[in-house]
DNA sequence: GCACACCTTTCTGTATACAAGTTGGTATGC
DNA sequence: GCATACCAACTTGTATACAGAAAGGTGTGC
């Protein structure tokens, strides 16, 4: 009888962890910014234990960084850290299809995603965050379809540490266009069982992604730079994006 | 000047999380087995907070799982779960392989891998565990010549869940000389940037040593099962060992 | 003898207290 | 005016105290 009166009291830590991720994501925290275990626990108004819990979770999952006896810090953007996750997360999903090509029995998982990707342009939606949503989901299904739970975490992972980046695509119209034609056409060659064709599209697919994203983290950090400059804050973390 | 005085005492929470990882490898807490933090702490000689610190840690290892408010588990046994990971590790190295003979420049970073396996049979090593951890640094440093440490990174921690049944390979002389064998064929084609056969013979090469793994982690868990018989424990952990 | 309810024990989750160490500012000596 | 040393405030690491909930044993009613 109290299964649904205690919905919200289960795990405070949990809820500080996601708390605190959403303010890195939306920039309240920004590469570089320093703060501590107290100045958590009195904004959230809860002890340092939950919150000690949620940010050790932050740190194995590379958000954050502890500085001995000194403080907490937002880990400073690195390029070559998201480039590197791009590159795992195209060799996993290349496995992914490789794996649904050369399966033999029916592709009937592929179902789903078939009947949200493949449909005539007017179905189609173009709310930028929504289909960024959407295109998350594409890749983790797919990767999930083939069957291999492990692989599909780890893929999930990388989703999870790629979306602070990933979402600044998806806020020009034409992207989500591009979009659907792609996720279409690696659909179809996958069901067609054209291994060699579904990988290079979905390379393609993911590189394109990759490149607008490229643009607008360039631009964006740019933009926070200046602000940065602006208010004469120690440029600790801008040369850190930067370099 | 206390640099090398502070040897020791740092990192209480570290070391009851080497502690207990090696509790788990070597069976001393095998999989089933269920314990609080208060028997930890107690035995270990600390709080339950380092030990709370270090079960979140192995929690999201994997290697246990926290029951609400009823203690913890060490993870039975899941022969699917390395079955994924062994593929996982498959699809990462192939990957790495691939990058590697794909590199333009020299291949210098192998040369310490070709000094220690290229070697005639009379230098070979033959000590079993010695050689066990000698294949790990092996796929390992074939992943990080490819040049991506965050692939590294995942590898490496593949790597570190699979340690646990995959030292029970080498425990027959075949297999180690069989392994110096098989590296020195996959680092003769990736020089001659052989992509399709490097990847063919890794393939082969790990797939052997997971058939091996397959047949011995079997009869060990057989053996245990019959001890837990014998000794009329309740088979919760062993159900899950065999299914 | 069996079933059900209560109660005690034990468990994790959270808060708080204490210890050890770093940092930055201030005061003092020159 | 500058450098150095000391001190106070603040930080994380660890231990302990408390609260709420689950589990298992025990006793009672039938």
């Amino acid at each position: 009888m109290n299964a649904r009166a205690t919905k919200k009291t289960e795990n405070l830590a949990e809820r500080i962890y996601l708390q605190l991720k959403q303010d890195i994501f939306d920039f309240r925290l920004m590469p570089g910014d320093r703060f501590s275990e107290n100045e958590i626990a009195e904004r959230m108004g809860v002890s340092r234990t939950p919150v000690r819990e949620a940010l050790f979770r932050l740190q194995r999952e590379a958000y954050v960084d502890v500085l001995y006896r000194s403080g907490w810090q937002v880990k400073p953007f690195d390029f070559k850290y998201f480039e590197e996750l791009y590159d795992v997360r195209t060799i996993l999903e290349c496995a992914a299809v490789r794996k649904l090509c050369e399966h033999d029995g029916e592709l009937s998982k592929l179902d789903d995603l078939v009947s949200q990707w493949c449909v005539p342009s007017e179905q189609r939606l173009d709310d930028g965050p929504v289909v960024s949503g959407m295109d998350e989901r594409f890749h983790e299904k797919l990767v999930e379809a083939a069957g291999n739970s492990e692989m599909a975490r780890i893929h999930h992972d990388l989703t999870e540490r790629l979306r602070i980046i990933r979402r600044l695509d998806f806020t020009k119209p034409p992207r989500v266009d591009a979009t659907y034609n792609e996720h279409q056409a690696v659909l179809e060659a996958i069901l067609h069982r054209r291994v060699e064709q579904a990988q290079i599209l979905l390379r393609a697919h993911i590189e394109e992604s990759r490149n607008e994203v490229r643009k607008i983290t360039v631009h964006m950090l740019h933009e926070a730079s200046a602000r940065s400059q602006l208010h004469s804050v120690e440029a600790s973390s801008i040369d850190r994006i930067d370099g």
